[in-house]
DNA sequence: CGGGATACGATGCGATCGCATTGTAAACGA
DNA sequence: TCGTTTACAATGCGATCGCATCGTATCCCG
């Protein structure tokens, strides 16, 4: 039987303690020092939930993703059923564009933990499993609007589903490198949904 | 005054090494002895040629720019002059999509450096740099096509040079992933060159 | 009121790291 | 020919790393 401490509670107070590191050091700064430090705890707690680092930076991970996605969609619902599809993704472009401190910190999360991905395939699973959910809410949006005839002809719902995303992710890299400003990429997101809806942009602006 | 070794060729020999391990186990097992033994030299060789590890880092990246840089423009010359624009996209396309071992570990490469961008802004600096160069070509190519009647109605080139790389570089990271074949990628191209351009594709298939 | 399970804190170990230092062999200019 | 410069090789230093071990305080159950 445990103690009176909460188990998960505390998992997640140092997934937190982690992934403030990450933002803010990167991935090769976390180390069981650095993040038993930065919650407060010594390394012999870090090691009594986490049996080893790697675990650890699993768990982190899974906690930012579950994080990011409720944000996301509390950001969707929060922004009162826009009147158009072309806006509803518009809204979802600007969310994940990281232009705000948090979604800055969490692109830069998700970044350093994508290049691990490439060698680990337990964490390659974690950042692909988020996919097709998204993808699929989309499409089914997209498809509507074509249906509603809001959408150019010779679009292909899941095919520009993805060219979509890719606009937003590429968009979303150039301005963590400086290399473009967040009022730049939003004007291509703009241009891109030009090109894709009928229905002209609205007025509001960022 | 030197003695007989090259200077200039040794350092891009220990390059090499560096570019190799990067490929082969990402940017973190790049340690100088590990360099050193990869390249079948002391680690003190390698202090002599570099004086830090991170202008080491810096000089191997600058290295697998202008190779690739050359490999491109190689193998766009080959394809003998492509009758159309659409078609120069296209190899463009099949060339920086990691579908070879060498432009995967070649992409590997310039993932991880990326990464690494993000808190270090000499690398960034040279990361950017080249964007503007690929960026005014196509450009020029797509304001070329554009005049020639081959592109549909409603593009600005400079934008929709932007949202052509997003779709390469998305799908670049997709495939790196394992969560798209290098088949799916190449149709999503095709998909969006298919939106881009009035001429049809062409039956060349990869 | 023991006893086992839980929750730590402290410490040590072996490995690895970047870098500095030192030694040495070879080539070239004076 | 001699001294300077170049091109390494070898080694040591201090720091950091993940992880294992050990001691101990605390709590729940019987």
């Amino acid at each position: 039987m445990p103690k009176k401490v909460d188990h998960d509670a505390r998992r997640r107070e140092i997934a937190d303690a982690v992934l403030r590191l990450v933002a803010a050091e990167g991935l090769e700064a976390v180390s069981l020092r650095h993040v038993a430090a930065e919650a407060g705890i010594s390394m012999g707690a870090v090691q009594h939930y986490f049996r080893s680092k790697d675990e650890m930076l699993a768990f982190a991970l899974e906690t930012q993703a579950r994080r990011r996605e409720e944000r996301i969609v509390r950001q969707l619902s929060a922004a009162g059923r826009p009147p158009t599809v072309r806006e509803l993704f518009r809204v979802a472009a600007l969310e994940v564009l990281p232009i705000s401190e948090e979604s800055r910190a969490d692109y830069t999360v998700g970044l350093a933990y994508f290049i691990r991905a490439l060698r680990e395939p337990r964490i390659a699973e974690l950042i692909v499993s988020g996919g097709p959910a998204l993808h699929g809410y989309f499409g089914e949006q997209l498809a509507k609007a074509q249906r509603a005839g809001e959408v150019v002809d010779g679009v292909d719902v899941s095919q520009e589903t993805l060219v979509f995303w890719s606009v937003v992710d590429s968009q979303s890299t150039a301005i963590l490198l400086g290399e473009r400003t967040a009022e730049a990429a939003v004007a291509t997101v703009d241009y891109y949904l030009d090109r894709l809806f009928t229905v002209a942009r609205s007025q509001v602006t960022i």
